[in-house]
Parts: structure tokens; C-alpha cells; sequence
DNA sequence: TAGATTGTTAATCGATTAACAATC
DNA sequence: TAGATTGTTAATCGATTAACAATC
């Protein structure tokens, strides 16, 4: 059996892959330098790294980098299309629905929903905005086991809760809140007032 | 002198400045098991970090909730309220300039420029597209030294490059792209389908 | 005092990276 | 062969956390 890919690694594994799809307009080969220097880390750690997604690369020559696309998507799970469904219909909600960037990786926005019946049934981009009273039937529907949720934070945990008891088992929270939920469901949280937060403290040094 | 802060504990600041405003609509004091629990981390985790923005706790008692959101201000340096300027009116840019929560946050959105001619001019929320052209004199007068910039990958690097020249020091990087900058200027960069791609492992584990 | 909780130590854990033999 | 670069080891570094004396 495979080892279990660090945490750390995973992290950076969309980076690398970023940047290799990049790099795949000029060239067919990378050495762990070379990739390094496009990710902004330390080739050891590139090679470490790349010890965990199979491919080899070739001493004196570096990796073949259709090969190491091929092979960290399917170690990432994002060789297929991932059917998404966004909740909260809002400016940010909105505007990630019409994200392309989504397309490119293997998520499709499937659905995008609201509670709000003023918004319910508007049209964004491609998308008709539809009640959050049928996320289960659309969940259920579409095979959807990816929500992003950007509804207003008193909201957010209730409907964390009703994907989760959808069996919706992946969500990436644009909330200002943090989420309480079981195990084997995996949450991230992006705040943008933090990262600022963060930011600020540079400034200050 | 005082020890400098492990880069690890200013990242959770923030966190805990979020969970510390929640709380204190209920409650003076938080123990450092009560701010875990909301937090998500640990309590010793907790006690490690909080020792570093210098609020004294009362043993058998907790912390004094409104000394810690001031001082976690104070060390991230959000005490006062920085102008920040958004570069790209796209749809992401658009719902971040009208986004409530920077406000909370200490950070005014004081421009949002953009290099169309079809969208300079246009109103979004209380702001006016200005034109990417006039971003010297806007980052100058305003005092701006925070950057968002949320233009295609293709213009980042181009605006990064000229926001650093005039002088702003932090920039958050929302365009799917890596960049590089010199010593002294802080970016951060928030990609959100490598945040998809991280929880679609997940789905396949 | 008895109970609770801090502040801090020290052990543990995990992640990073320099270095280099293997080898294309 | 000579030059380049991988794959991996082992040392280092830093972060986490259990544990507990101090003390409110």
C-alpha cells in the first residue's frame, strides 16, 4: 500500500500543477530546479514532493511534464468533472459561479442557489438561481459531493449542516465563520479579511 | 526587544480575533479551552500564541476578551483603518469592493480601477471605476499601501510590479497566477480552485 | 481552602533542506 | 566520458502539545 501523502505536500501539489500547465506551453521537460523556481520553493522539496504523486523523473534530464500533470491530478482526484453547488447567491457567490478558473480544473458549477426570494430565479451567466428549499433534490440529483458556501455567516452553519446531511462531503467555506462538523467531512475556509489581517502586519514591520 | 512572533501564530491571530468578536457579545472573559473550542486548535496552542501579544491571562479564570481583541489588533497592526485599492472590476473584484466585512475589519476599499474603457465610469456600490492609468496618482494621494489584485493571470504580474513601485508593500494576489516580488513586499495569494483541488483529495480518500 | 486556569517547560512530532551517491 | 539532475538520507529546524507547577 501507498504511503500516506503528507499534509504539506497536498497543499502544494495545486501549486506545482499550476505552474506545470504553465510551463507545458514552452516545454515538455522540467528539472525539480526549474519547477522550484515557478512554484517558489526549494527544489528538495519539489523532488520529495514529487516522490509521492509515482512519476519518475530521469536523472541528468529532470520530468516529463505531461506526466507529472497526468499523474498529480490523479492523486489530487480531479481527473474527472466534480459537480459544485455554490450557496449563497450574493455579489461573491455570483461571481464565482461565473469563474472560469473552475472550469479548467474539473469543477463544474452545477447549481447556485439562494434563499432570498427576490434572487431565486434570476439568471447568472449560464445559471438560473434557484431556491435553497430544493438543495436536496438538486444535491441528490446531480451527484454533487462539493458545495461552496458564501452565504452571510449566521447562515453558514445551518446550511454546512443540510450538505453534510445530503452527503455532500468536501466544502470550502467563503463564509466569515468557522464550521463545526464531523468527521470525514473536509472543510476549508478562505477569510479574506484575515489574509489582509495578515497583510497588515507586514506592513507594520 | 520583544521575540519575534512565529510566522505560525500570526496566522492564527486573526482567527482568534474572529472568535473573540463573536464571543464578546455573550461574555468578558474566555478561557483559553473556550477560545480553542471556537477556533478549532488546540488549548495549549492557544495559551503559546496569546503569550505573544501580551495580554496577561487571570489563572483560574480566563482572559479578558476586550484586552485580547485589542491587543491581537495591535500586533497585527489593524488598529487603525488602511485605504486599499482594487485593481481589476471584474466580477470578483466588483463583490470584494462591496464586501462589509473589510470594513469590520479596519480596511476601506478607497479605489477600484480597471483598464476597460467599457467599465471606467461605472458605478459599483459607492465606488467609481477609475482607470487603470491614473493608479500613481490614486496609490499617492490616498496613501494607499495595500493592493488586491483580482485582473486575469495574464495582467497580474504587470500590476504587482507597478503597485510595488509606488510603493505599496502588501498585496493579495487573487489572479491564478504566481508572483514574484522583491524583499519587503508581503503577498499573499488566494487561489480558490487549488483549494477545490486540496478538497477533492479528500473526496477520494 | 478547593477548583480552575494560566504560563511555560520539555518531549514529541513533522516538515524542510543540504548533501551526495546513483545514474541518465 | 563529463555534465546534469534525480532520489533519498540524515541533519536541522520549527511547530505542536502533554503535563504540571504557579497562582488567582
Amino acid at each position: 500500500m501507498a504511503p500516506p501523502i503528507p499534509s504539506a505536500t497536498i497543499e502544494r501539489l495545486p501549486r506545482y500543477l499550476r505552474c506545470l500547465i504553465d510551463m507545458s506551453l514552452d516545454a515538455e521537460r522540467a528539472s525539480s530546479d526549474q519547477i522550484a523556481a515557478a512554484a517558489g520553493v526549494n527544489a528538495a522539496q519539489v523532488r520529495k514532493d514529487l516522490s509521492f504523486v509515482g512519476t519518475q523523473g530521469t536523472r541528468g534530464v529532470g520530468y516529463e511534464i505531461s506526466d507529472l500533470i497526468h499523474n498529480i491530478r490523479l492523486v489530487l482526484g480531479i481527473t474527472k468533472s466534480y459537480p459544485v453547488v455554490i450557496v449563497g447567491a450574493g455579489n461573491l457567490g455570483s461571481a464565482l459561479s461565473n469563474y472560469e478558473g473552475f472550469r479548467a480544473w474539473g469543477f463544474e458549477i452545477a447549481a447556485l442557489v439562494d434563499n432570498d426570494p427576490e434572487v431565486i430565479g434570476t439568471q447568472v451567466g449560464d445559471l438560473t438561481v434557484e431556491s435553497s428549499r430544493r438543495l436536496a433534490s438538486i444535491v441528490k440529483k446531480r451527484g454533487i459531493r462539493i458545495g461552496i458556501i458564501t452565504t452571510p455567516a449566521s447562515a453558514a452553519q445551518g446550511v454546512a449542516d443540510q450538505l453534510i446531511q445530503l452527503g455532500v462531503k468536501s466544502i470550502l467555506n467563503l463564509a466569515p465563520t468557522v464550521l463545526k462538523s464531523g468527521d470525514g467531512v473536509g472543510i476549508r475556509r478562505v477569510d479574506l479579511p484575515t489574509e489582509l489581517g495578515i497583510l497588515a502586519h507586514h506592513l507594520s514591520r
